[in-house]
DNA sequence: CCCTGATTCGC
DNA sequence: GCGAATCAGG
């Protein structure tokens, strides 16, 4: 393969949408990121950056990175289940707030360590950490702008597999972006889909 | 381990 | 000019 003009376009035009180097060369086919990389170092389109004006906020940075986690405090990582599947799953849309969520189930004979709460309220809302951050709901706005839109049988291991769009018409796929190590969405899927728990949850008896 | 771009250097 | 190998990160 070589470069002819209508490839080098494609390139140009795939690498200033801020596609990756290996996105480009999957896509021209033939050729391996690497060369896809040296092309557009010879291109001297790397970085578009020249005069001396520097970037530093990084408005359209095609890593994905924002990913604010708000820590639960006293929450181990609710795992709700390895299924490897594409789960029935929440259905987002636009800024619906699923919730996946595992409820620990705090049974009153709980010999845990220190924090015995008094009594009464068990765990009064105090890091509020509930709700989804505003940072991380924009976030996966702009991200499915940027979705891949694969079909089904495109996912992978390692492709975020969050749908959007209803299932019951053609407009619908999966977000498709690169996965968050071991998990089935990508970053700012992540930040959404795992919540530390809902409120709280009393079922005494 | 998966991925990213950057650089080198024989071809 | 080309791109595999390698490097340097996340």
């Amino acid at each position: 393969m070589s470069w002819t003009d209508e490839r080098v376009e494609t390139l140009k035009r795939m690498w200033a949408e801020g596609q990756s180097a290996s996105q480009i060369a999957k896509e021209l086919g033939g050729v391996t990121r690497n060369a896809v990389i040296g092309k557009v170092h010879r291109l001297g389109l790397s970085n578009r950056n020249e005069d001396g004006t520097e970037m530093p906020a990084a408005p359209a940075a095609p890593e994905a990175k924002p990913a604010p986690q708000p820590t639960a405090a006293a929450a181990p990582a609710p795992q709700p289940k390895p299924t490897p599947a594409p789960e029935p799953a929440p259905k987002p849309a636009a800024a619906a707030a699923p919730q996946p969520e595992a409820a620990p189930a705090p049974q009153p004979v709980n010999f845990n360590r220190r924090p015995i709460v008094p009594a009464g309220q068990p765990l009064p809302p105090q890091p509020s950490a509930n709700e989804i951050s505003p940072e991380a709901l924009a976030s996966v706005r702009e991200v499915e702008k940027r979705a891949r839109k694969l079909s089904l049988m495109e996912l992978t291991e390692r492709t975020c597999k969050w749908p959007i769009g209803d299932p019951a018409t053609d407009k619908f796929w999966f977000c498709g972006l690169p996965s968050a190590a071991g998990k089935p969405y990508c970053e700012a899927h992540v930040g959404v889909a795992f919540q530390p728990m809902s409120s709280r949850r009393d079922r005494r008896r």
